[in-house]
DNA sequence: CGTTAGATTTCGTGA
DNA sequence: TCACGAAGTCTAACG
């Protein structure tokens, strides 16, 4: 890993068109061949980038910029991506430069998304719905399979859409999938559940309006159901 | 802007749990108050991260980190953000550390994207259909606002979704426009056209279903139109 | 390889 | 401040 910190400007031209006028920026140069320029805010994001497979070719000796042509420069460095994509960096002083291996990293592990909520709602389905059983997690449908099936004391199938932030797109996705189910004789009339941390007020009244019912699901309690050891009560 | 390479090992709780074991990994942070973890690959995102607003707290002498008890640790910083997140680097070894004065940046100018595909439709509607003409920009509804209304030869309205890339979503989107539209009985029938620079199978479908046509547009094309200063040829 | 759905999405804009 | 739509989204999984 390169650490970069210059003057310079910045064009890039690909998927859209930008420019940067001349100010000071590190400039991150990854062993992956990336090269991002970043400000001194907007969080972890970068101002500019390219994204590997990309070629770095550095020229020491650089016309000046067309903009500003009373602005020595030391270097320009031209990142070429895919797609004719171009990234190129007008440097004009050079403040800091350093090297670093940081060799390959172990990675890590994550807890708390969208794949485990569905697998401890799997395991108490109890909690959507008292006497409700799970018949099968991603139950297959021709446009993609449904999160949960589940099915009620009266045997009536649900629908079972999990999602951690409940927004319009769930809704829209679970009817959808609601709209095939209905058609399939075997299941009967299924249900609809839409089941997140929290639903927007907007996806709330789109799933009302549609006769599919809202869940909000606290995803410490179901962790706390699911493995006894973890509570902290 | 301060730059640290360094050996640690980093605990996240907050929005998810995660862990990232003992290794050299690129930790910096930003005149904004932000944090970010980076190792040498995985382009310009970071594994860990905090986003302002957020503090940081260092504590010069910690105990050994209980996971790996027999390493010895110079620092442990702790970066509290809101709602209880926490962001908890172990530093066993710093390899580089220094800080660097960027001061605000300019700010970048950004071309190419959707509002200005908007606005080149808007002022080319014949684009879209010969004789059409433009009714109205981001014309109101209670779920929204259609990006283009406007009518044919005929005086048939048309409402315009558009989409740099046309995908089911936007589909989805055009769909409750109309559905409202069509309870306007001033408006009386309107047709949908979902307009992008490129619309994926299975959106063209679903769109063709439910008799909504599909036009492809030519960026580059329609900015020539704009502006003839612009074309290369 | 295309398509889909998730993301600690992040980021802006308008109400 | 909140809510929604767009992003150079990116990325991993699945058919």
């Amino acid at each position: 890993m390169r650490l970069v910190v210059a003057d310079c400007s910045v064009d890039y031209a690909g998927r859209l068109t930008a420019h940067l006028p001349m100010a000071t920026r590190l400039i991150l140069i990854k062993a992956d061949g990336s090269v991002s320029i970043h400000a001194d805010d907007r969080a972890y994001k970068p101002l500019n980038w390219m994204s590997p497979p990309c070629t770095l070719t550095i020229d020491e000796s650089p016309e000046s910029d067309e903009a500003a042509p009373g602005v020595a420069l030391e270097a320009r460095w031209q990142v070429r991506g895919k797609d004719g994509e171009l990234l190129q960096i007008s440097i004009a002083r050079v403040h800091h430069d350093s090297s670093h291996e940081l060799g390959v990293d172990p990675g890590l592990r994550k807890d708390g998304v969208e794949a485990h909520l569905q697998e401890l709602l799997a395991a108490n389905p109890e909690t959507l719905g008292r006497g409700w059983a799970l018949v099968r997690r991603e139950f297959p449908t021709a446009i993609g399979p449904v999160d949960l099936l589940c099915r009620d004391a009266d045997g009536t199938h649900i629908a079972v859409e999990v999602k951690r932030r409940g927004e319009i797109d769930g809704v829209e996705q679970l009817t959808r999938y609601l709209e095939l189910l209905n058609r399939d004789p075997l299941l009967g009339k299924v249900r609809g559940v839409f089941a997140a941390q929290a639903i927007k007020p907007q996806a709330r009244v789109l799933a009302t309006d549609r006769g599919i019912a809202c869940v909000t699901v606290d995803y410490d309690a179901l962790r706390g159901l699911d493995d006894p050891d973890s509570r902290l009560f």
